[in-house]
DNA sequence: TGTACATCAGTGAACGCGCGTTCACTGATGTAC
DNA sequence: TGTACATCAGTGAACGCGCGTTCACTGATGTAC
């Protein structure tokens, strides 16, 4: 028997202080996840970046799976939170709330904010490690296909809100592709398979807008 | 010194029972990669695949590294010439070349070829390894975006036929973001972040169809 | 206000294991003469 | 046709290293009485 009770389960620090360090550590994790790779993130390096020891950090995640999987799940969180927040109302949103979201006139603007959002190439590197996880790691696919709904379902929200009467079914569809087209720019945007080029930005604004229905925007 | 000569690059085989038995380790390789991800391709588990020992599947592949990149070359090799054979002839065919292929006539035919193609979750999670190396990894970047440059080319080839007079800018930035599309929605449709419905892929149909300049398609 | 005690936070050493790489070696095959 | 030799193909053992995990331990903090 050990010194430290058994847990099963992950025992989630109660106290400020605990808080605060699983944060950092989370900070460090998702770090190295980004910089490095999945496969360069090791428990003593993450202890390392950190300032911890190596013991210290198993205090807060027993085992590495558990460290990687709340890295993800955080980051796939705060992810859809700027998703939502920048491109409107989330689903449950009321039809007549009051708007105080910046875009819900222009769907241009949306399509520039999702574009901004999949723009940064830290984000579409972890994105990358998340796709090659989640191939091979059931909790891991079972947080991010979640993220994918909850996108996918915002994103069908806006363009309900764009085409009345449009059916549920066809914003949902339109929204899926409009993810896809997303996902995929990302890679080519930031540099893993291709380069940003004006012209593509054009075409890809173009399709968006498209799919979201706005066929004022086509020239 | 050592008994076999130093060799600063990869020496390939020149004999047939070389060649043959270079082809079965980096089948062994490719079959661990797809199956069990990166994280878990070992020279020992290749060389038992292989049914050869670890020193010997050294002589052929001195280092890790060379094995990998040998495996991802091979593989997008064969996948772009998938692609091109499927969908028609090479950008450097001359324009009034006798077709040969089955996908001159109908563009929603070279949707559904590559969408086929795109649809075998094997595929689709070796890409996710590639995708995930090449944004650590420069050598395995390069090899990508060179198969990425050969297929929107390729597909650039196909928008101009089916688009006679239309600016070669249009056709490549309208293939790029075919291309982006179809990666996104490969993710999507092999399980890792979603799957296959029905409505989607109607959409998904349709928004190609739109890039390849197919108005007749349009619903 | 003081004391006892449980829990939280953090340390340090050791474990067994699988890894990539090195290297000396043997046997098979082709080739020059 | 035979022999010598270089190269190709394949073996087996050992190396040092970094890894995730286990565990006994100490010090700090909160809480009950």
């Amino acid at each position: 028997m050990s010194g430290q009770p058994a847990r099963d389960e992950h025992t989630p620090p109660l106290t400020a202080k605990g808080d605060d360090r699983r944060r950092a550590l989370l900070d460090a994790a998702e770090h190295i996840l980004i910089e490095q790779g999945n496969a360069r993130l090791s428990m003593r390096a993450v202890a390392a970046t950190a300032g911890v020891r190596l013991g210290h950090l198993q205090y807060y995640f027993p085992a590495r799976a558990d460290l990687i999987q709340a890295v993800l799940a955080r980051a796939l969180e705060r992810s859809l939170d700027r998703l939502t927040r920048t491109t409107g109302a989330p689903a449950e949103a009321p039809a007549g709330a009051p708007a105080g979201t910046a875009l819900d006139g222009d769907p241009a603007d949306l399509v520039a904010a999702l574009l901004t959002e999949h723009a940064d190439p830290r984000l579409t590197r972890l994105f990358a490690e998340i796709w090659a996880l989640a191939a091979r790691d059931d909790a891991v696919a079972s947080v991010a296909r979640a993220f994918y709904r909850d996108y996918r379902d915002h994103v069908a929200t806006v363009i309900a809100r764009a085409n009345p009467g449009q059916p549920d079914a066809v914003n949902l569809a339109r929204a899926e592709v409009l993810v896809m087209l997303l996902e995929g720019a990302s890679l080519f945007r930031s540099g893993i398979t291709g380069d940003r080029s004006a012209a593509t930005d054009t075409e890809l604004v173009r399709t968006a807008l498209r799919l979201l229905g706005d066929a004022a925007h086509e020239r």
